[in-house]
DNA sequence: TTGAAAGCGGTACCAG
DNA sequence: CTGGTACCGCTTTCAA
């Protein structure tokens, strides 16, 4: 294959002479696209015209309708770089998350999509994959494209990072956690507090004898706060701790049956199981069925998340549910609002939101416990 | 809520003036950040060499060192798209998927990432939701950022769309299906065949009453093609079908309870479901579960993708496995040997692949039948 | 309401 | 190996 000689280059490095560009005048897919002055010469206007018309500022209706025309004949497709360039600002709001493929944060991401593509900017996604450097990385990369605004997951990162964001003078929104000390602002809720929550409900059920199961992952912060709550309330109910640390995060469906079998293994009396995850939720219950027993008869299981397979499971799993898209959608309207006031003030660009209103930034999220049938 | 009042307005369209962009000079987080003239001034080069060193090329290892440090002092990002807008070439490869919840295509948007990434790409991600004409504004907006090379899902494009992809004029990749006249060049492969491989396969178990469940949407091409091979060979078996389509794509596990209902409403000795997806699989098993119907003595079910619920579900989950990720990387490769080529030979800017190779530009997937315990 | 000129921050090109 | 200069395509500014 042609690729294993030089799997890494980068690419693009030969290069095509200035002069040549536009060679190919003749009207073929190759020939180069057409530019603003291409569109103003069609139409018989200047470009300011067209760019005008392009912003929709105030430009005369028959004027508009000619550079429109001349727009659509041409095909003309504005170039993105040179506006931003000229502009000094970009049109791209940069989200961080750990994992795209965890439903939860891809519905933050659909839910930041829904809030901000309507005012015309453009994501660029990350995916961290739950690591500090990555996320450093992904950083610097995208502040080379001058995002308007920054939103990324948890309140964990490099120094670096902090430094990077904070300098980059853009509003930064952290999401699914509510730091002490937030880079600029938050759109989230404690961890632990969810987690003392649903301990909470199980013992009001009556289980006495209650695990948890979770990742064995130092850089899950959100996992290590719901253990961090299972370990304050059920010291606080007067219960001794279970805890099951393994696997990666991620937690998928697969985490679910080893933790559950480690679990009784160590402490076969256990009544209820609480899981990181309702993937982990789920696959210990699908191994209870495997050991022969009874959720929630002989153990109950509880999840955190309320991912769809927590509804469709038999039995239904109880869990948390968290407004995931909703996280997304606050966040937009927290950084959009933070925009507006950088923009309608003083003109003072690339203002961070903490040097305006250092408080109240932290936007808190709702969660409740779902009571279902597996516990 | 402050975004009340005009919740869709562009941003951004009041300005600071050019000439007050650098007015506070201090050194705050609000001043303006560092320019490559800045990091030439202070290393004592010219702005050329600034951009070697930070390109790779040949500097001297003593200056390279000077400006290295120069970089590091300031704390300089160059600015993508002043590059980018100079030389003609962003680093952008634009990814358009139906739906970024679906643990399939966000696989494959890390597969393409894993691929891309290295070379210095940095993608575009968009989410089509299964709608042509948002997948048309989505290119056209992506299109703003010149990207590189362009991927995207199925065959079935708005005419709009094709025609913007081909003047786009570099290489475009359809993913996810093997269309008969690819825009460019495809990686996927024959849903139909891939569904009627696995009615055979239920065949060869010895069941005869095999229906299908789907969803009632036309836009879902892959859904389409699945069924129609059911349909196929279905007939070529001399049995006869039992269809049920109900409900949106992304078809979820919400999807297959009232599918099986329906299905055992009409059909009520049915002996096998094939279901359109994984999803909907394990919303039917559960569903017979609570029907008092055991999996598969019963009733087989099989599903379609190997979902990770197909490997975890109790009873495990018959399915057909596609490489998802693999899918992305195979992509991310195709479209990087595209780009060398383009970019190798007589320099000719923004070629297609299409042009130069008309024919071995598809990529066929493999695809296996997984024999589980649900079928 | 429209246009002309300047310049955004880099890179290509060529000369030294 | 290094520097000077022109220029990428658009928006800002200011004048008409």
């Amino acid at each position: 294959m042609r690729l294993s000689t030089n799997a890494t280059a980068p690419i693009g490095m030969s290069s095509t002479p200035r002069t040549a560009k536009r060679a190919s005048e003749a009207r073929s897919p190759l020939a180069a696209p057409p530019r603003m002055s291409d569109v103003a010469a069609l139409a018989g206007v200047s470009k300011m015209t067209v760019s005008r018309v392009l912003a929709g500022r105030g430009v005369a209706a028959a004027t508009r309708e000619r550079v429109q025309r001349a727009i659509d004949q041409l095909g003309y497709v504005a170039d993105a770089a040179a506006g931003a360039l000229s502009s000094g600002r970009s049109a791209f709001a940069a989200v961080l998350v750990p994992s795209l493929a965890s439903s939860n944060f891809s519905d933050t991401v659909r839910g930041l999509t829904a809030a901000l593509e309507p005012h015309g900017l453009q994501l660029l996604i990350g995916d961290t994959d739950y690591d500090l450097e990555r996320e450093e990385r992904l950083v610097r990369s995208m502040l080379r494209h001058q995002p308007r605004c920054i939103a990324l997951t948890g309140a964990q990162h490099t120094s670096a990072t902090r430094e990077l964001l904070v300098r980059a003078g853009v509003p930064v929104v952290e999401m699914w956690d509510l730091p002490a000390l937030p880079i600029d602002a938050a759109v989230g809720f404690s961890n632990a507090k969810a987690a003392r929550e649903m301990v909470r409900y199980l013992a009001g059920r009556g289980y006495r004898r209650i695990g948890f199961i979770g990742g064995a992952s130092e850089l899950d912060r959100r996992g290590l706060e719901r253990l961090k709550g299972y370990r304050q309330e059920v010291k606080a109910q007067g219960m001794s701790e279970r805890v099951v640390r393994l696997g990666d995060s991620p937690i998928t469906m697969r985490h679910g049956a080893p933790a559950l079998d480690a679990l009784l293994q160590r402490w076969p009396d256990t009544d209820a199981v609480m899981c990181v995850s309702d993937m982990s939720a789920f696959g210990a219950i699908m191994q209870c069925r495997r050991r022969g027993l009874s959720v929630p008869a002989d153990i109950a299981v509880a999840g955190f998340g309320n991912f769809e397979v927590a509804e469709c499971c038999t039995p239904t799993i109880t869990t948390i549910s968290v407004d995931a898209y909703g996280i997304g959608t606050r966040t937009g309207e927290t950084l959009l609002a933070a925009l507006r006031e950088n923009d309608g003030a003083n003109g003072m660009p690339r203002r961070a939101m903490s040097t305006r209103t250092p408080a109240r930034n932290s936007v808190k999220i709702d969660y409740t416990v779902i009571a279902r049938e597996s516990a």
